[in-house]
RNA sequence: GGCGCUAUCGUCUAACGGUUAGGACGGAGCCCUCUCAAGGCUCAAAUACGGGUUCGAUUCCCGUUAGCGCUACCA
């Protein structure tokens, strides 16, 4: 059985790339009948906190993409602790006495490159056992097998045959002196011990591969099927980042702007993925349908936001067709949140308005603002007068609308018929009736279409703001 | 510094070694129209650079350049 894991480490919140992740995950996950398995890699007790954590949560919530299996790393501590000792027995690992250091800048610097510390790896078990069992402080460290095997091969299923010479790989930790499992190894432990089938992830763990790969055969298990995503990036090029791009990289930040879930996942399945068939708008159904890993691409992705507008174009027009597409009850119900007042009755009429005119569910705040006041906040008396008319002339056109409005039946066609026929009678454009009418009712130029409008506002509120409109000529 | 990965319009991307290098977003223009949208049509816009291989390279190989990643007792 096919098996896929997603494993955030919550040390911030739930960002677009790794929501990406788990939906490359997902989608993989789906199309073949496997298992989702969602798993918190919270290893690094110092820097995980309980809101990161909630925001991962939050943000999978929101994307309604659900998991078939949950684990969290750090209940399976003593798991990979004794697969660690395991490696230790067969003598595939060491204990490295030699105390931490900050001698960071010498390893990474210092002309050649730092691979491990010879005399430790070359103790004698009684020595490490002698020095282990006097309470010396160690990490456990991987042997890595320069002598038996000069290089580590793998095929990525999307980077193809990766290989690297062991001569070029540090003896990494397996085990921190304190204990505790590094990365590597309760990542390892737990694919293994999961009978994880297939990693999908960031192209950051190419070169962790490596590693991965040593840690599964000194397990004796075969290693999964490995597939790394190209990066997604920021438009200056770097990595997408909170301390230096702020919330615009946090999925919660689109879910609060009015993002549909599904355009979302819409927008980011396209990020370094394509079915090659030149469709970009996908039902969930289809992108599973046609999700394959061939489709994926090697090189990293742009998202391409900006400090004044911070959502991809693409995401935006990607919502703004969901929106257009979706049925109009679903809208509704999507746009309470977001609206002035909650009311699904009213939303109802509204919806259909503004369907068309609204990018992100909060727009509904700026187009549909008139539709949820008693009273229209003050405009200028200016707004009223149409192309080429004058105070007097708005002054007429509005009592004649009035007084049809009076008794017109309040349903788009037959406002539309009777408000035409009275500029007619008045010798005036549709558009210098329509106009200052739509002032009147709306409190501004730019709205929705007139007589749907006057129709969902209701001949009360109407005639209403008809008076006062009058009442400011 | 070492090791690895990548390179097609501004952005996301397509193209069995043979195409006028295609699509989408965004931009510009026109049409439609009660404003705004939506929709329709049109336009501008790319194979990083240099060498090979080949009858023929966006495509294969090498180099250069650039970007990114890894190089922790972080994940």
């Amino acid at each position: 059985m096919l098996r896929v894991r997603f494993a955030p480490s919550p040390t911030g919140y739930l960002h677009i790339g790794s929501a990406r992740t788990f939906i490359f995950n997902w989608l993989y996950a789906r199309h073949n009948g496997g298992a989702m398995i969602l798993r918190i890699d919270d290893t690094d007790l110092e820097r995980n906190t309980q809101e990161s954590l909630d925001s991962i949560f939050d943000g999978l919530k929101w994307l309604d993409l659900n998991w078939d299996e949950f684990y969290r790393q750090s209940e399976r501590g003593d798991k990979h602790r004794e697969m660690a000792m395991k490696i230790f027995e067969k003598g595939l690992a060491y204990r490295d006495f030699t105390p931490a250091a900050g001698d960071l800048e010498e390893k990474s610097h210092a002309g050649g490159p730092w691979l491990f510390h010879p005399e430790m790896r070359g103790l004698s078990r009684a020595e490490s056992d002698r020095r282990a069992a006097a309470g010396e402080p160690f990490v456990l460290r991987f042997r890595v097998p320069r002598e038996r095997e000069d290089k580590v091969i793998f095929n990525d299923l999307v980077y193809g045959e990766q290989l690297k010479a062991t001569a070029d790989m540090e003896d990494f930790a397996l085990l921190r002196s304190t204990g505790a499992p590094t990365y590597h190894m309760a990542s390892c432990a737990d694919d293994a011990d999961l009978r994880i089938s297939h990693i999908i992830r960031g192209q950051d763990h190419l070169t962790n591969t490596f590693k991965h790969v040593l840690i599964f055969k000194a397990l004796g298990v075969e290693p999964p099927k490995f597939a790394h995503l190209p990066l997604l990036i920021a438009p200056d090029g770097s990595k997408l980042s909170k301390r230096k791009h702020g919330p615009v990289v946090s999925v919660t930040t689109y879910r609060d702007a009015g993002f549909l879930p599904h355009a979302f996942v819409n927008f980011v399945v396209l990020l370094g993925w394509s079915p090659k068939n030149d469709r970009e708008v996908m039902s969930r159904a289809e992108l599973i349908d046609a999700f394959s890993l061939e489709g994926v691409n090697r090189s990293n992705a742009t998202v391409n936001f900006t400090a004044e507008d911070p959502f991809d174009p693409k995401a935006v027009w990607l919502n703004a067709e969901t929106i257009r597409t979706m049925p109009v009850e679903e809208l509704a119900k999507a746009l309470a949140p977001f609206a002035p007042k909650p009311d699904l009755c009213k939303l109802r009429k509204i919806a259909p308005l503004i369907q068309e005119r609204i990018k992100l569910l909060r727009d509904v705040r700026e187009v549909a603002d008139f539709f949820f006041v008693d009273e229209l906040p003050p405009y200028p008396a200016s707004e009223l007068v149409p192309q080429k008319g004058t105070p007097e002339l708005a002054k007429s056109v509005l009592r004649e609308a009035r007084k049809i409005l009076e008794t017109a039946t309040f349903e788009p066609d037959a406002l539309e018929a009777a408000l035409k026929a009275g500029a007619e009678k008045l010798k005036i454009k549709t558009g210098q009736m329509y106009q200052p009418v739509r002032v009147a009712v709306c409190g501004r130029k730019v709205a929705p279409p007139l007589f749907a409008t006057l129709a969902a506002l209701g001949r009360e509120t109407a005639l209403d703001r008809m008076d006062r409109a009058i009442g400011k000529l």
